[in-house]
DNA sequence: GACAGAATTGACTAAATGGTTAAACCATTT
DNA sequence: AAATGGTTTAACCATTTAGTCAATTCTGTC
């Protein structure tokens, strides 16, 4: 492991624990044992550390999901397919999301910048508008989905503290939780788009 | 409006648009337009002053909707009803729930110490599990009703930044599609919920 | 109007923070 | 083994920041 890995694998653990503000060079340097003067060597300032962080973990989070939502599958097998694999990567890194929705909220300009995503895969779009035509789901917009999606699978994640604490969950039970969370996420986001006339 | 009220309002506006570590009692001082060494002398510490304002942030976004939920209303009129009531409150001030959300996660202690909701309301919590038992819904728990409930409700403004870009809307258009949004997260979650057999 | 106590301020301090720099270190080439 | 160029470090600097304090102003009471 070189030594601007150890760098970035030190500043990705400091900054998503504390967000940008709360990270200071000499937590990140000594989370990554190194001289603070190594981070500027290799990095230049704090804000360039920052968006590499940024960029890196974004890039974990959407873009899997898009190639998913662009495939030929059918709508509905398509959400089962993209909760299924959001879900799995958000288990395997808990703190993503709010790390990524926080400071995209305050560095809002770094998403035209930055991110190369420009619009809704062009598939999924034509998939929904025609499915939302055809009276097969109810009538939806592709950002209400993506929405829908988006917050039935991060929200156990974002607001984890509240929700064990009320839930009177265990660590292990809450995990036990999140598991069954898939499926239960497929249910109400499939069923409750693709309704059936009453 | 007493000085210590205007304290108050700045260090809301401050502390919620820039996060604990991200804001600076100079920076609330001006916004409130008192001597900074006047924060102190009202407050204490920036810990404490902080404190006042999670505090008072939080009770802003559940209580009303434990006690909706504590209502003896049925189960789908409930859920039409909350999410009437919670997307209303956070429409009014879009960056609450990102804001105690973040901080929340960096004080969990916090939770424990200084909110007095102690568990999900008895009377949500008896129907959703007798709604399970008897499969009037899809098999679920309270913990996940709250977390689609909450999860749908405000994706859209944690997020906002991210879904705009995407969907290539206006601020009006963004606007207009937060207002579409009520009816379609009460489809989606009873929708989902409350599944007919197939 | 004098007094007392609370409210408010400007000037200050100590610590922390992002960033710089000159020197040391190390591997590779000649 | 000397030279070279990239890497790493300790020491340092300027600025910012939370917090303090003595002095001043304000407000109500006698």
């Amino acid at each position: 492991m070189t030594t601007k890995e150890r760098i970035l694998q030190g500043a990705h653990d400091v900054f998503q624990r504390n967000g940008f503000s709360g990270a200071t060079m000499q937590a990140i340097a000594e989370k990554s044992g190194v001289n603070k003067a190594l981070l500027h060597y290799h990095f230049g300032t704090k804000t360039e550390l920052f968006h590499a962080i940024l960029q890196q973990s974004f890039s974990q989070l959407l873009p899997a999901v898009f190639m998913a939502l662009n495939s030929e599958m059918p709508l509905r097998d398509k959400l089962r397919n993209v909760v299924e694999l959001y879900l799995g990567t958000i288990i395997k890194n808990p703190e993503l999301p709010l790390f990524v929705i926080s400071e995209l909220q305050r560095n809002p300009s770094f998403i035209k910048k930055q991110i190369n995503l420009r619009s809704f895969p062009p598939r999924f779009v034509q998939q929904v508008n025609d499915a939302s035509a055809r009276r097969e789901i109810i009538h939806a917009e592709p950002a209400d989905i993506m929405a829908d999606l988006m917050g039935l699978c991060i929200l156990p994640f974002v607001a984890r503290p509240i929700l064990q604490h009320l839930s009177g969950k265990s660590n292990a039970q809450y995990k036990e939780f999140l598991q069954h969370r898939v499926q239960h996420v497929c249910d109400v986001l499939v069923g409750g788009l693709f309704q059936v006339q009453r």
